[in-house]
DNA sequence: CATGAACTGTTATAAAGTAACAATGGTCAC
DNA sequence: GTGACCATTGTTACTTTATAACAGTTCATG
């Protein structure tokens, strides 16, 4: 779970343990909140009889390093520097076990992967967020999405669609890379 | 403008002009949907010096024919078969073009693009968007959103992030798929 | 007509994702 | 143990989606 550290300003969340509104953007001890991130991943697999893999670990952990979306082949390129096996499908595989098991998200609007934030809570199943999106940086931060959006959930009923899964995401720029930008 | 028949059940926006929720997974005059959207675009274009060039034009058509959202190269064969230029590029122009504009949307989920059903109100600027995409037969509706949904817009707010646009895109079965599966 | 801006035609290539299948390796019934 | 089974791996080949680059054309306007 990310040590989630709210802003003196604003109208910021509160750090409830389970509510997960966490802060990627905001200065955080990032070598602590991969650990942790780890750890419950680590827990869950183990709760759940999940194999955390040599090539999910690795992904896992590349993806853990930063807030980041990275690529698949930005991780196979990764995979291929430590020397291990670096074919399209290595990697697509691990993302496939971690994205199904809650502990990455895939960007849509990127086509990109970025580790969960949610904290142990949420691991060990694919749940519903929403993501901010640095168009620049592409840095991402994650937050809890309960359930869809009215306008979305009514026209739903109306035309007798069942919603599967919701994906929101809002693209911007965040707050160093308006100011590197002057 | 799409010609909008709310259902008599449940709980569905009104069909205001303006507040433009379509339901396109319902039944419907379509011939005369595509007519009216079609007008309305070129009127959109005459008013503000756009050039609806036979690409575009030819592009527009696609999409309009159906609701289903289709990819660059579901159109690109259709320029083939019609004896048009067909490189990519010519397509991903017209699409630029129609999306830049508010004629079509980009579908992150599907990569894939689908006309716009908003009316002549919206149309003439990128404007946001929600939608329903049935993963089946990938037919898609839109309704317009306001903003950004709160827990996004707060997360935002308090990390200094701009928000420039929102993805929004519930993927499910329509009524006639859930159907069809028994 | 000259000029520039927008648009077109084309080649080539990059980036993202999947199908298929043989081989390996744990786990469990017996 | 050992055979059967299932998840996982390694690998080849391929499909789908998208963009870079650049020469040529069209068209409104002065
Ligand atoms: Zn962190
Ligand atoms: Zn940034
Ligand atoms: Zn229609
Ligand atoms: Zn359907």
């Amino acid at each position: 779970m990310v040590t989630s550290r709210t802003t003196t300003s604003g109208t910021a969340t509160s750090a409830t343990p389970g509510g997960a509104a966490t802060a990627s953007f905001e200065p955080h001890d990032h070598a602590h909140c991969a650990e942790d991130a780890r750890a419950s991943v680590e827990a869950a697999c183990a709760a759940r009889g999940l194999r955390l893999t040599p090539a999910r670990s690795f992904v896992l952990d590349e993806l853990l390093a930063s807030h980041r979306a990275m690529t698949a082949y930005e991780l196979l390129d990764a995979l291929a520097a430590a020397g291990m096996p670096s074919q399209p499908p290595v990697v697509y595989r691990a993302l496939e076990f971690l994205v199904s098991n809650g502990f990455a998200h895939r960007i849509e609007r990127l086509g990109a992967f970025a580790a969960c934030t949610c904290g142990p809570q949420a691991s060990g199943t694919a749940h519903r967020a929403a993501f901010l999106i640095c168009r620049d940086c592409r840095h991402v931060a994650e937050t809890a999405m309960s359930r869809p959006p009215r306008s979305l959930a009514e026209m739903a009923g109306a035309a007798g669609f069942a919603i599967e899964r919701v994906v929101i995401e809002a693209e911007g720029l965040c707050a160093r890379c308006r100011d590197a930008a002057q």
